[in-house]
DNA sequence: GTATCATATGCTAAAACTTGCATATGGGGG
DNA sequence: CCCCCATATGCAAGTTTTAGCATATGATAC
């Protein structure tokens, strides 16, 4: 019940629940780069919920090289809330987000994710 | 989307996801003193509690004379948050409420809630 | 080694939430 | 009318979250 709780609390965040949605949709995982480049948000904020997510036993995460891929917890309440946000959260909610993340992933090369950072004074949102 | 990060927020504490797995235990809604003695939470918490899960939307309530009404809301969120919780939430993780929410319902008379509340100095949980 | 990229984390101020107490509101009964 | 019961709400203190910036860590390339 409590690790529930925790579970719900994580995902009453709007941007943690997006972060969690997009790891629903793209079936394999991806690193942080591409989380960043589809959500335009900063690098650090990024992490910071996916900790948030992780200690909630939503996410799941590898290091490979110096790339940390996240994917969704294969057990109990990772895997039941994501079916759950997949039934009930509309596609349309974050197209927007999704085709990001999908150009991106398709970006990768030998399947390693070569997205570029981006450095103060980059083309990022809010500058 | 946000309507659904509100909703998680909302059962994203300890006793507000107790109330609202109560309140889908208890098909026809109860009222707030039933919930009160069933979660032997003070009162007060109990009404705030029941504000912000309306609030998200998740519950609905209605006055019935001097007594307010809680009961899972009919429409999207309320009836699909209600469908998860019920599902991935194992009974055992709060017979007792729902034993005392059980025992408090059966006491009423011609449908009507008849719990007396208490009052400082009752055999309330903590004192 | 140094430089660089990807990621994580410490710190701070602001905002939001929780808790407790007191009290207000709204309705019924005498 | 006044009193009581059921419920709601205002306020203050303590705690947790959030957002931003800077910087640390881990790993590869040179």
């Amino acid at each position: 019940m409590d690790d529930w709780a925790e579970a719900f609390r994580a995902l009453g965040n709007h941007e943690r629940l997006r972060l969690f949605v997009l790891l629903t949709r793209q079936k394999g995982g991806c690193c942080v780069c591409e989380l960043v480049e589809a959500l335009g948000l900063p690098q650090y904020q990024v992490s910071k919920h996916l900790r948030i997510l992780r200690r909630a036993g939503l996410i799941k995460s590898v290091r490979m090289g110096r790339w940390a891929y996240y994917a969704v917890a294969d057990s109990g309440v990772g895997r039941e809330m994501a079916a759950f946000t997949s039934r009930v959260i509309p596609d349309a909610a974050l197209t927007d987000a999704v085709s990001r993340l999908r150009a991106a992933v398709a970006r990768r090369e030998d399947g390693r994710c070569v997205v570029q950072a981006r450095r103060p004074g980059d083309n990022d949102a809010r500058n």
